[in-house]
DNA sequence: GAGCTCTTACCGACCGGTTGGTAGGTCACA
DNA sequence: TGTGACCTACCAACCGGTCGGTAAGAGCTC
């Protein structure tokens, strides 16, 4: 009886299922240990599989990557974006887009955030415009609602592409240096950067 | 006539000359491609030498990671914390330290510092110690003068670490966006993140 | 200035191990 | 009788690193 009689088969599960599992157990590993310093073997070890086994659901590194960047846009475009969009106040808007994005990056729930983040220039080619244009719209999104709130008048006049970068900055950058266990809880973080952020845009 | 009798020998030249520009031509292929990604045999061609050649004048992969990773807190030291420890007022010196921070990232120069930036949690052990002791370093310093501003009734008061990791974040990730021959100039990026960050720091 | 030694600066060849990836087979189940 | 799931065995290329060797010069002695 060998290692493939003795494993349970996932009989009826959908082949997607399998295929998301390997998705998040490939994304905790290439999070911490970066893409190029992540082999498929180890990979496909943390799965319960051979190589080769692995190579049965995705079809190549490269397209892992892209399947888990992708994935985790959609967490991202999902928790974040589709949560505030309806917001009709711009300023509203931006500051409970801030407060979302800084939980969803210090909560460690979704490890494909911090690769998206981390991994920046990875992809190259088709893959890595695809996933570009993915954050190019949240950019887009971020300087029109910057422009919106000076139209209205609800913020003083700044650059809304200098001010969509020093947003994403202060958001972002966070995965480098939080710690949940730290002095710090995400909560405080969060306030605190919309409280520094926001009253730099107040009009006086 | 071998590889070896044509080569021009560096004679004279200090010995650690020739290693000064090992380090800078590793840097440049390791900005590049990453760290993990970039191999030995590559950066030794790059340096017009053999692997076993370039073995010759570093110890180890990640004993060379350290030395830029070194030679670019050197650099950042020089030609931004030396260049405003001296400023009397806190708020001037904060804002002088951004403006610096700014333009030691947008022009490349120095990749070093972008390897620091982008490989922060490459370094593993008493490497890893060392370089971010003096990362710490520099997030003491700006907390600190945050601190001082707030007590001299400068600015509002405000989480001094928050500041700090909001401010570098504001400033720091600019390498993952900025372009030199975009439509933002590096001192147009500068003078909006001050306006922005110190905007909101100000008393009412 | 010939002869000697010591040092520096490298090179070609090689090490054990790992890389991403594949060909071809086996097995359970429908 | 498929078909999907998964395996063993294997590939060429490459990994970081080391070995013994060597050409060229520096410094000293006689």
């Amino acid at each position: 009886m060998n290692a493939a009689t003795k494993r349970r088969r996932d009989d009826t599960g959908t082949a997607s299922l399998r295929t998301q599992a390997i998705l998040e157990t490939a994304a905790k590993l290439i999070c911490a240990k970066g893409y190029a310093a992540t082999g498929m073997q180890e990979i496909a070890e943390a799965c319960g599989l051979t190589k080769a086994g692995l190579y049965h659901y995705i079809e190549s590194k490269e397209n892992l990557l892209l399947a888990i960047m992708s994935y985790g846009m959609d967490l991202f475009e999902e928790q974040v974006l589709l949560q505030v969009v309806g917001i009709e106040d711009p300023v509203e808007r931006l500051k409970a887009c801030m407060a979302k994005n800084v939980t969803l990056v210090t909560r460690g729930w979704s490890k494909e955030i911090t690769i998206i983040l981390h991994e920046h220039a990875t992809l190259t080619g088709a893959a890595g415009k695809q996933i570009n244009a993915r954050k190019k719209r949240y950019v887009r999104f971020l300087e029109s609602s910057v422009q919106e709130a000076i139209d209205r008048g609800l913020v003083r006049k700044v650059d809304p592409t200098v001010a969509a970068y020093a947003f994403l900055g202060t958001v972002l950058w966070v995965y480098k240096w939080f710690l949940p266990e730290g002095k710090l809880s995400d909560e405080q973080v969060a306030d605190g950067m919309i409280d520094l952020f926001f009253k730099g845009l107040e009009v006086r």
